[in-house]
DNA sequence: TTACTTCCGCTACCCAGGTATCGGAAAGGT
DNA sequence: ACCTTTCCGATACCTGGGTAGCGGAAGTAA
């Protein structure tokens, strides 16, 4: 959401990006990507389609920039219990992306639809700008994760001669792999699953079994 | 591609659903998902659109059957050594992401893009019909490649406790992760390094480090 | 042959993303 | 006040995915 003020001319309207956004949550959340149409945007929220486009030029970049405002930046805790802080990571990551994977759908629970996160990847695959801007908003987070990993490794709890990024991909890539891919749920038992999986290999070899 | 075959009045030109398919793998690999037009290939394959409609109802479909005709079932070989399997066919799943990631794209070999590969994943997710199609696509290779895991365990070469879909998961999920989502090459050593973190925690306890 | 069925190609059309243009409105500079 | 700049809203338009309807072609069944 580029907002430069050039101090000349007539000013942007401050709101109505605001109104766009929030219609275009709305109509996100209850018709999901396809049905979302952005004309329908522009008229819940009582602007011309044009002031639309003047912000965002193209749906997936509404698209995106809603779905990053939605991403509401939890800090990451490192209470030294490596296992229980990757757990509360990784429930983070997964509530985000099961929130988002049935977006717009029906309450038919047991189709497999990656819904707005493959429509997200797409975008990003799509757009080159969409790529880095969507990668920028859960750096942070995933770069406390990473640090997590790190930290664990300087004070013992796991081996030192891994590559942290190499076992931060293996936590959340099954993750996913799943929406997007497999479609099988991740839920928390899933999610137990892929820490013991990582961790098993990662403890150094002195140490005692858990 | 449904071939009936009614018996009844003028049938199917047989022809026609292979230069469409040889058509639009063609403008799919130069253009890209985005530029390829149905009427382009339509016109290219020497066809009506509505003639291509009759076969594949949606762009998504056609996509999806040229790409599903692209996987040449390579056979995983199980040979007892595990860490060779499981290279030879993490390869073969990377050389095919690899080559999807870049169709249509011009040659500045920097850019992230996921290209097609995000583009059959938003597919699957639009159309449930296609989702099932894809995953049964590649059921059997991923069926052989569990069967490795399984039989590695079996003889003693892999814990006898754990998942073998988790760990499945762990090897293919850091793949589709870095395609679809981070943009980061999906290489040889990186899939060393992918293999060496699953394996080191999966070997049973009392064997003998690598 | 004739009747029936299904396909083909063609045209016309609908819909939604996106662009172009234009008069007018809201600011700043002088 | 007046000009300049930039935004707004409205309309018209282009493009491409997808649909509907038609006459005719290619087959089977009687």
């Amino acid at each position: 959401m580029p907002e430069r003020a050039p101090s000349r001319g007539r000013p942007r309207d401050i709101d109505a990006g605001r109104r766009i956004l929030i219609a275009a949550r709305d109509l996100l959340l209850v018709d999901g990507y396809a049905a979302l149409s952005i004309d329908e945007v522009a008229d819940q929220a009582g602007v011309a389609k044009t002031t639309l486009y003047r912000r965002w030029p193209t749906k997936d970049h509404l698209i995106v920039a809603v779905v990053a405002l939605m991403q509401d930046d939890v800090p990451i805790l490192d209470t030294g219990d490596i296992r229980a802080d990757l757990t509360d990571y990784l429930r983070q990551v997964a509530d985000g992306l099961n929130t988002m994977r049935r977006a717009g759908l029906p309450e038919s629970a047991d189709d497999r639809s990656a819904g707005v996160v493959a429509e997200i990847a797409a975008a990003a695959a799509r757009h080159a700008d969409l790529g880095t801007l969507i990668r920028a908003v859960f750096a942070r987070r995933n770069a406390m994760a990473i640090g997590l990993l790190a930290s664990a490794a300087r004070r013992g709890a796991l081996r030192t001669d891994l590559d942290v990024a190499v076992l931060f991909d293996q936590l959340v890539g099954p993750l996913y792999y799943r929406i997007l891919v497999t479609g099988e749920p991740v839920d928390h038992p899933y999610l137990d699953l892929i820490i013991d999986g990582a961790l098993r290999g990662a403890r150094p070899s002195h140490a005692h079994p858990a």
